[in-house]
Formats: C-alpha cells, sequence, structure tokens
DNA sequence: CTTGACCTTCCCATAAGGTCAAGGTTGATC
DNA sequence: GATCAACCTTGACCTTATGGGAAGGTCAAG
C-alpha cells in the first residue's frame, strides 16, 4: 500500500505520515522500487493508534510513550494509566484557566450596554488592568 | 523610557515589544539619537492595554481590532460587546472540546486495573478506534 | 504522446514567543 | 583611562503540529 492509502485509511494525511516518519515517531517506511513508501496492515494499524492517541488529545511526546507501552508486551497496565491521568489533569489544568478567562469576560460583557453609545466597561477593564478581580 | 523600562512596568517582555511593532500591531517607535527605542506614557499606556488583553486571551488579531476600538473615540460599544462576545463563544467551544476529551479519558482510565499486568483497556481503545462513543 | 493522479524532497508559513550570539552604549567604579 | 555590568540593537534559530506549494519522478490510461 502507497503512503496515499494508508493516509485515506489512517485518517491521518500523507504530509502527517511522513513528518511522524521525520521526527521519528514511527520507524522509516520500506520503500518500493520506483522509492514509494510501502505500508503493511501492521503499519496501516500503527498509524490508526496514533490518530486516534492525537484525536483524543494526546501530544506526539506523549504518543511516542503510549506507542512504547502498547508494543511493549511486558507493560504494567499503571504505566498507561498514569500517562492517561497526567494527561487529564493537564486538560483540567486547561478547562479551568479558560473557564476563568471567560467568567471574567462574561462578567465585563454583562456590565456593557452594547448600544451605540462609546462608553464601554470592557475598554476601560483593558485599559486599567481591571479592578474587581486578580 | 528605553524598552527595558517600558516591558517591566507594562508586563510584557522587551521582545514581545519588538516583536509587536515588527508585526505592525503597535507603530514604531520613536528612536533617541544613539538608536534606542523611546516610549512615552501613552506607548505604555497602549501597551499596558495589550498586555492585559493577551491576559484575557484575546489573539493578537482581536486585540488589534480592540485596540482600533479603544482609539476610536466614535465606537459603538455595541461593536466591543460582540467582540468579546464572540471570544466567550470561542472559549467556550474550547472548553467543551476539552471537557469531551477529558470525559472519554476519564472513562478508560475508570476501566483500567492500573496494576501490574499488561492488560488494558486503555490501550486497546486506542487501538481500536473506541467501542463506546462517537 | 499526453494527461492526470500519484509520489518524492525541500522550503516557507502559522502563534506567540524563548534563547542565544555578536556587537554598540552608558554609567559607575577602581 | 581601563574595565565591568547592565542595558540596548539586530538577527537567527528553537518550539508544536500541521498546511501549502514548488519542482520533479512514476505510472496507467486513452
Amino acid at each position: 500500500m502507497n503512503i496515499g492509502q494508508a493516509a485515506s485509511r489512517s485518517g491521518l494525511s500523507a504530509k502527517m505520515i511522513r513528518y511522524y516518519e521525520s521526527i521519528g515517531l514511527i520507524s522509516p517506511a520500506g520503500r518500493n522500487a520506483n522509492g514509494y513508501r510501502r505500508y503493511s496492515d501492521d503499519d496501516l494499524h500503527r498509524l490508526a493508534f496514533i490518530k486516534r492517541s492525537r484525536d483524543l488529545g494526546f501530544s506526539l511526546e506523549e504518543v511516542s510513550r503510549l506507542l512504547t507501552l502498547w508494543q511493549d508486551r511486558q507493560r504494567a497496565s499503571a504505566d498507561v494509566k498514569a500517562l492517561a491521568g497526567a494527561h487529564i489533569d493537564d486538560l483540567n489544568r486547561r478547562i479551568a484557566e479558560l473557564a476563568g478567562l471567560r467568567d471574567t469576560l462574561q462578567e465585563l460583557v454583562d456590565h456593557c450596554h452594547g448600544d451605540g453609545r462609546p462608553d464601554c466597561p470592557i475598554l476601560k477593564d483593558l485599559e486599567s488592568g481591571g479592578c474587581c478581580r486578580a
């Protein structure tokens, strides 16, 4: 199978597959006589694993560790759980941060007339650094 | 005032100030005889406005529009409100997306023993593309 | 033979900076 | 007068995870 088919069947782009190879996330694909990359069903399986991991928000660095654990028949499930747990913590931190921004902004928006007049508490806050919160 | 002082007083880094100038977010600063950038209190005010906007999660593109509205004495507060509202919507979308990922992952983690055995539903899901959700 | 769909490598761009290099300026101290 | 530290200048490369496109090789069909 050439890269195009591996791409469409894994859900990745050909560009991404080449990139993953270039950074060492996957080992270099075999080549046909014409120089085209060749992919086996096993390779495809690995690509789909990567795709799914990325969809769940794991960074390529984390995907790399997941791949290693996946290939390792001696792995402890605790290691996988720890990796996933750390990622969940990370997601929660980012969610809390975004929610904090949203709440601050929402409060500002709530106090803005939103009419044709120029007076605007949102700009006032941006100007002065805010008066009522950290 | 030189760039270092403008930086420490605005909360931005000197590097960021130069960067904002290079991308046209702020107009080129005046120069002293020695070639150093010179900043007025008015410039500082603008820099602090940018810093505060960035802290609230606005992209540089949005900051640019906010600056324009801020300078415009004829602005309608409705325009500012709309911009902030769109940003809130954006934040909410990102929050929902992250929360979705977190929930999926959390469910997988909950089903993983997390012991010394290699059997692991997390890897199983990554492998097969998930069985119980979109 | 040509067309079009593949594939190859290589370079550039993104957002929002960080880091480091190599050099000029300034002010204070010895 | 030398020197040292702290500032400033530009520039170039690093990051993450991709997208876009150029320039060219390959292959099958018409």
